[in-house]
DNA sequence: CCATGTCTACTACCGCGGTAGTAGTTCGGC
DNA sequence: GCCGAACTACTACCGCGGTAGTAGACATGG
């Protein structure tokens, strides 16, 4: 279900300055962009062109500028993301995910403390819920 | 430091069959990946000396059969991803997605329940240590 | 009005993942 | 000794991300 939105590096940054913006023509967007790298003008407009014909940004005319406005939300985004790593590196366990990254040490000590706290606190939300997997549109 | 290993769904799943194998031929992985998709034999061959040219796997002759092997661990391929991924989403924050996780009820509570005790340890091991970054091969 | 600048549309290319056919080599059975 | 089976090497192709040039439409200042 929702096979992955697979973004590149480009297509991604493009979405953050949208999503950042709410809407930019490609002018902005370039703008925005440009303390990443140098790109031409139209690099940009192919890129959105493209992206337009997969539904993941949409534009409107304005005289002959188009704006242009992502059609995908940054959480669907994500969510697809990490559901797509999680299933490759660990078949679709989030919570292996979690552990690894713990055992891992990907985190610190006072990271770990804000955790617990998160935790906690989530834990009293889900608590009766049981298996709340549904958290619709 | 470490770029990034750009895995292709094909190519993660051949480093996935020669990590559980240690060593396997052509026919052996494809084999092992059979259950997955119906492939010709020489897309995984072909798949192998590219990757083999990217230094992600070896080999080595018997006979005139190629034995593989895989140049880089699960780990590694596991840190690289994720740290990737954690880069585009979160800026490279590490905790912000595991707070993702937790408020975007990705993990049940129970699963929270089991992550507490996790977090409980790694506390007790990491307290004192500061900031351990190092976890030598 | 006309030159110039501003936009988008079209076209082209490279690299790479993925897929596979075909050719060449060599081994083994009959 | 020859034929077929088993393997690898080479070549080709598609799709797509990324990059950009060029052409065509149009607005605008002098």
């Amino acid at each position: 279900m929702a096979e992955a939105h697979k973004l590149g590096d480009l297509q991604h940054s493009i979405l953050r300055v949208l999503w950042h913006k709410k809407e930019a023509t490609v002018v902005d967007v370039l703008a925005a962009l440009s303390d990443e790298r140098d790109r031409a003008l139209t690099t940009i407009a192919t890129m959105l062109t493209k992206m337009e014909k997969r539904k993941l940004v949409a534009h409107r005319s304005e005289g002959r500028q188009f704006v242009y406005r992502a059609l995908v939300s940054e959480s669907q985004v994500r969510r697809s993301m990490i559901a797509e790593l999680t299933s490759r590196l660990f078949a679709g366990d989030t919570t292996a995910l979690v552990s690894h990254l713990l055992e891992e040490h990907e985190i610190d000590s006072t990271e770990v403390e804000r955790l617990r706290t998160l935790i906690a606190e989530q834990g009293k939300r889900e608590r009766g819920s049981g298996k709340e997997k549904r958290r619709g549109r």
